[in-house]
DNA sequence: TGTTGAAATGGTAGCGTTAACGCAGATGAG
DNA sequence: CTCATCTGCGTTAACGCTACCATTTCAACA
C-alpha cells in the first residue's frame, strides 16, 4: 500500500461511532477481513489456530455482525410473511414470540399480516409478492386452507404449515400428534372411571379436529366403551361454541360425567356451562381441554389439558423456511413432529357417584 | 492503480435476478438515482413533475426499496428491544402485532425479549447493548419498573413506556386516561342504580392501578355514595387473585351488588366466583372489567369493559422510538395519550332487588 | 447588470459484508 | 522431480442505497 491515509479528510467520512467491523477485528487478529467472515460463518476451511485468534479478537471488541451489510452483500435476504386470521390470542402471542425470536436469530425479517378468511386469496398472493416476501408461515386455522396453500404455491413461495392435521405435499409442516394427545387425554378420563364422556370437536375445516376426534374414539373403544354418538358435538374452537355444545351435552337425558373439549377456550366454556347449571367441577363433571394456552389457567378450576409447545413449533417452522429460502436443496417439504405433554390440573377427578338426575 | 481492467472478464458478476433497484428506476424515469432516493424518502425538495415521473417509473417496475441497503448506506439502523415479563397473553399478542407492524413499516428491527422480574437489571442492560439495541419498548408491567428505567437510561438508550400511570421524565410514554376510564365504568354502575360497588384493584406496583382506584372513588363520591373501604380489595391482575378478591367481597355480611375489576382477567374470575357461589350474573351481580382483551369475551356472560387500543398504543410507541433514534432532536420525552372507549356487553344490569341474604 | 441564493438535480464515495477468484505452500501421484 | 490437487488465506469487486458535496437554473435584489 503506497498511499497512506496521511490525515487528509476524505470527503465521505461519514462513519459514525458505530460498533466494530470485520476490518477492526481483522486488524486486531492480524488476518484479512475475509478470514474473519469465514470464522463468523463457521466455514470449515479455517485453521484451528487462526480461528482461535479471530474468536479472541471478536470477543475482545464485542464484535457483532451487521445484519444489513450481510444481507446486502450476501444477496440473500429472507422475508417471512406470517399470516394469521383469528386463532385464540393466547395462541397467537406465543406463536409470535417464538417466530420473532427465531427470525431474528437467523437474520430473517418477519412481516405479520392479518388475513380475513373472506378476502381474496389471489389478492393476498399479489400482496405478498409486492412486499417481496420469500416464504409464508401459516399458523392454524390458515394452515388448513387448501386454496390458500395452492395460491401461495403458485406464486412460487415456500410455506410452512403449523399444527395442521393434513400436511400438504406443497409445504413444510410442524405438528404434534393430535390423535395421540386426544387419545391420552381421553384415556386418562376412562382411567378415572368415566364411561360417559362427552366430546366437543373443533372446527370441521381444521384437519386437526378430526384427528382429535379419532383419538377420543380410539380411547373409548380400547376401554370397551360403546361410543354414543349423541355425546359427540361439534364446535368451532370459540368460547361461545363451546358453551353451546356443553349446554347441549349437559341437557341430555343421560348427561356425560366428563367432557373432553378440543381446545382450552371450549373447555373453559364447558366449565362455565357447568357452573351455570349448578354442577361442580370436577366433582360432578370432569373437563379436559387441549393446547395449554392461557385460557387453561384463567378458569376455575384450572384445566387439565395437553400442552402444545406453540413457541417451539413456530421456531421450528421459521427454521425450515429460512433454510429453504437460503438453500434451494432444503426446499423439499419436510414434516417435523414435536412432542406434546399432558398437563394435569384440577378440572378432572375420579368418578364418584353418578350425578343425581 | 496502474493496472486497467482491459477487457478482462470482470470477476465478480454476481448480480442475481433480484428486484429492480434505484438505478433501474432512475434509468426509466431519466433522472439520477439520487432523485429516486429523494422521492422514495419524500424529500420535499423535488419538483412536482419530477416526482410524478419517478413515481410512475416506480409503479411500473414494482420497485421496493431494499431495506438492508438502506440501513447500511444510511448508517442508520434502529433496533428496538421489546421487553416483556408476563402481561396477560391476550394483551401481549395484540401488543406484538401492533409493534411488529409499525417496526416493519419504519424499517426498524424488533427484538422480543422475555425479562424475568427477578433477573438482574444490570445484566439486562449489558445484554441489550451487546445486541446493539438502540431503543427499548416497555409494555406493562415493566413500564412501571423504576429501577429498570434508570438502568436502561444509564445505558444511554431511548425508551417508551406503554400504559404506565406515571410517565417518567426519562422516557416517552403512551397511555390512556386510566382514571377517566375507571370513572366512566363506575359511573355507569351507579347509573344502573348500584350503591354497593366492590372494587378489585390491580397490582400495587403498577401505577395505573392507583389511577383506576381513584376513578372508582371519584365516581362513587360524585354519586353521593359513602365509600366503604371494605369493598376495596387489591389483586395483581391475575385470574387467581381476582378469584380470591371476588370471593372475599361476596362473602361480606353486606356483599356488593356490582364489582368493578381492574382488568378483564380478574373480572372473568369474578364471574367465575359468582357462579361458584350460585349467583347469577348480571341479575344478582353486575361485573365490569378493564382492557377489553380476549378474556372479556371468553366468559359467560361477556364482559362490559373499557377498551384500551393496545395495538395502536404499541404502534405509537414504536413510532416515537424510531423517530428518536433517527433524529436526536426528537429525543425529548413525549407523552401521547390515546382515547379509550366503553364496550357495553352483558355482564352488567340495572339493580333490581337486593340480593337475598 | 452583476450578485446572491434558494431550489432542484447530479456525481461520487462509501456503508460492512461476502462471492468469486487468486495464489502461495503442502501433499500425493506418477 | 514434475504436475495435479487440496488447504488456508488474501484481494477485489460488488450488493443497493444514501450522505455529502458540486452543479445548474432561475428568480429576486442591490
Amino acid at each position: 500500500m503506497t498511499d497512506q491515509d496521511n490525515g487528509r479528510v476524505k470527503r465521505g467520512q461519514r462513519r459514525g461511532a458505530r460498533g466494530p467491523t470485520v476490518a477492526d477485528v481483522a486488524r486486531l487478529a492480524q488476518v484479512s477481513p475475509m478470514t474473519v467472515s469465514r470464522v463468523v460463518n463457521s466455514d470449515p476451511k479455517v485453521h484451528e489456530a487462526t480461528r482461535a485468534k479471530v474468536e479472541k479478537a471478536i470477543a475482545e471488541l464485542g464484535y457483532v455482525p451487521n445484519l444489513a451489510a450481510r444481507s446486502l452483500a450476501g444477496g440473500r435476504q429472507c422475508r417471512i410473511g406470517l399470516l394469521h386470521s383469528n386463532p385464540s390470542s393466547a395462541y397467537l402471542s406465543e406463536f409470535l414470540v417464538g417466530s420473532n425470536e427465531q427470525a431474528n436469530a437467523m437474520g430473517a425479517q418477519l412481516l405479520v399480516e392479518h388475513f380475513e378468511e373472506e378476502a381474496s386469496r389471489e389478492a393476498l398472493a399479489a400482496k405478498l409478492l409486492s412486499h417481496r416476501v420469500d416464504a409464508v408461515l401459516l399458523p392454524p386455522p390458515l394452515s388448513d386452507d387448501g386454496l390458500l396453500l395452492e395460491c401461495i404455491n403458485r406464486a412460487g413461495l415456500v410455506m410452512a404449515q403449523v399444527a395442521t392435521g393434513a400436511p400438504s405435499p406443497l409445504a413444510h409442516a410442524v405438528t404434534i400428534d393430535d390423535e395421540a394427545a386426544a387419545y391420552a387425554l381421553t384415556a386418562r378420563l376412562t382411567g378415572l372411571g368415566h364411561r360417559r364422556i362427552g366430546f366437543i370437536g373443533g372446527a370441521p375445516n381444521q384437519t386437526a379436529s378430526a384427528l382429535r376426534r379419532n383419538g377420543y374414539r380410539r380411547a373409548l373403544a380400547e376401554a370397551g366403551i360403546d361410543g354414543d354418538r349423541r355425546l359427540e358435538t361439534t364446535g368451532d374452537f370459540t368460547f361461545r361454541s363451546g358453551m353451546d355444545c356443553a349446554l347441549a351435552l349437559l341437557s341430555l337425558d343421560e348427561p356425560p360425567t366428563a367432557i373432553f373439549a378440543s381446545n382450552d377456550d371450549m373447555a373453559a366454556a364447558t366449565v362455565a356451562a357447568a357452573h351455570r347449571m349448578g354442577l361442580d367441577v370436577p366433582r360432578q363433571l370432569s373437563v379436559c381441554g387441549f393446547d395449554d394456552t392461557a385460557s387453561a389457567t384463567n378458569v376455575w378450576p384450572e384445566l387439565t389439558t395437553a400442552r402444545q409447545p406453540v413457541a417451539d413449533m413456530a421456531r421450528e417452522a421459521v427454521r425450515l423456511l429460512v433454510d429453504s429460502v437460503f438453500d434451494p436443496k432444503a426446499r423439499a417439504p419436510r414434516h417435523v413432529r414435536v412432542d406434546f405433554s399432558l398437563v394435569l390440573r384440577a378440572s378432572d377427578a375420579t368418578l364418584t357417584a353418578p350425578r343425581a338426575g
